[in-house]
DNA sequence: AGTAGATTCAAACGTTCGTTTGAACCGAGC
DNA sequence: GCTCGGTTCAAACGAACGTTTGAATCTACT
């Protein structure tokens, strides 16, 4: 029956590429990682990536479909239990924050399945220059994002529509570098090694300081300096 | 004389490839941007890098000097006055935020001295994954990042160096992506275009946001989920 | 005018890149 | 037992890469 069919490892090679993909392109980034590099280290033959993905770029755009269709579902549904817990009432903005948040650094602990190359990987793209996965990124996160301001803006019914569209940069800003960079520019010293990839505490740290940062009070007038 | 040597247009060729290639890094990354294309861009000839900077390498290095020692002497200078003109009395945490971020937004109006173009490849290179990169931007910011460091341990002597640590990490996380990424990866829309490049007025944004987060009451305890 | 040093130039170097090719191999279905 | 679609393999493709070369050109000083 068409139930039994390819029963072992049903797309073993396709997964192996993936996964050596996702920690070589966090490591040496996309052009830096040659195919002749990474199908050596999947174990698979040359121009494996090339029969089963087509071609390098389209192999990049399967490496980040495959973890941000879940995640971003992930997301929506993490909000909308959060509204229907709420029933009517109004969101705390920081736990909009934490529904948020929590996806990504839920991964960042996934040392087994590759998540946090995953994860460490997402953060270095949000800055890529090139162009065709800056599109692809926009595409994959635009729902969810829209469905986030709505939140936010029913959270913060008297918060100025620029003011947070800005401040939801400055989170998503925040998010991303402190996932893609604590552990590769070490610009500030004195970071414990052993909270460094405590998804709990970072989770703490995180939805504390940006749920201040973005309930804070608005400066009326802005201020002239001499 | 020796005084008179070279009068005219000193390092033309040596400038000409540091401002292409500011320019083009930002747009294309650092693999991304090819030899040819570069002198292509300049108007020197292919040579020219090899022969000034000694390798491809070596111009990426330079092209971070170039701005990165002068913004950072400005950084330290700023927090220096800002101590002189306290004199001894405790700084405000947004004060020392201002002076840091400053340096930068200030550089991000100059489109003619294509300072912004910089100001966006430093945000991309702060999750580049080459190391040789990684620890050069590391020495060039050590210094300044020990001093404010320093700074806002006075300024918040209650808060915790652990706590410290981490909510600087997210300051600069913050900054760094917004610098980098506002025209490039629109995840949010809403973003008004005019205000994009006001200097001024992100800069109000940027600092009522971070000194909110910096100064965000600590909880006690780590609430235990079910 | 002549020369030495610095700079520019066109051309080529060897290497590595992503991709393609066509034969070899495999496991299930008539 | 044989065939056939799916998959793997070694080998090669042309193109593009960073760098080097050696002659040509320019500039400043005796």
């Amino acid at each position: 029956m068409a139930l039994l069919k390819a029963v072992k490892a049903p797309h073993e090679t396709r997964t192996r590429i993936l996964d050596a993909a996702e920690e070589l392109f966090m490591q040496h980034g996309f052009e830096g990682t040659s195919m002749r590099l990474l199908t050596g280290r999947a174990g698979v033959n040359l121009a494996a990536v090339n029969y089963h993905f087509g071609s390098k770029d389209a192999l990049i755009e399967a490496v980040f479909r495959r973890r941000l269709d879940p995640m971003n579902a992930g997301r929506l549904a993490a909000l909308e239990r959060l509204e229907k817990e709420a029933a009517g009432r109004a969101l705390a903005p920081e736990a909009i924050i934490r529904a948020f948040i929590g996806e990504s650094l839920r991964m960042i602990e996934d040392t087994r399945g590759g998540g946090r190359n995953f994860i460490r990987l997402l953060g270095r793209t949000y800055t890529e220059p090139a162009k065709p996965i800056r599109v692809l990124i926009g595409q994959l996160y635009a729902p969810v994002m829209e469905r986030y301001k709505a939140a936010l803006e029913r959270a913060l019914p008297q918060m100025p529509r620029d003011e947070l569209v800005w401040r939801m940069h400055f989170m998503f800003g925040t998010l991303s570098y402190t996932l893609a960079a604590t552990d590769t520019v070490q610009l500030i010293a004195g970071v414990k090694p052993e909270d460094r990839y405590d998804a709990r505490l970072l989770e703490e740290r995180l939805s504390v300081f940006l749920a201040a940062g973005l309930d804070a009070p608005l400066k009326s007038t802005v201020k002239k300096a001499a």
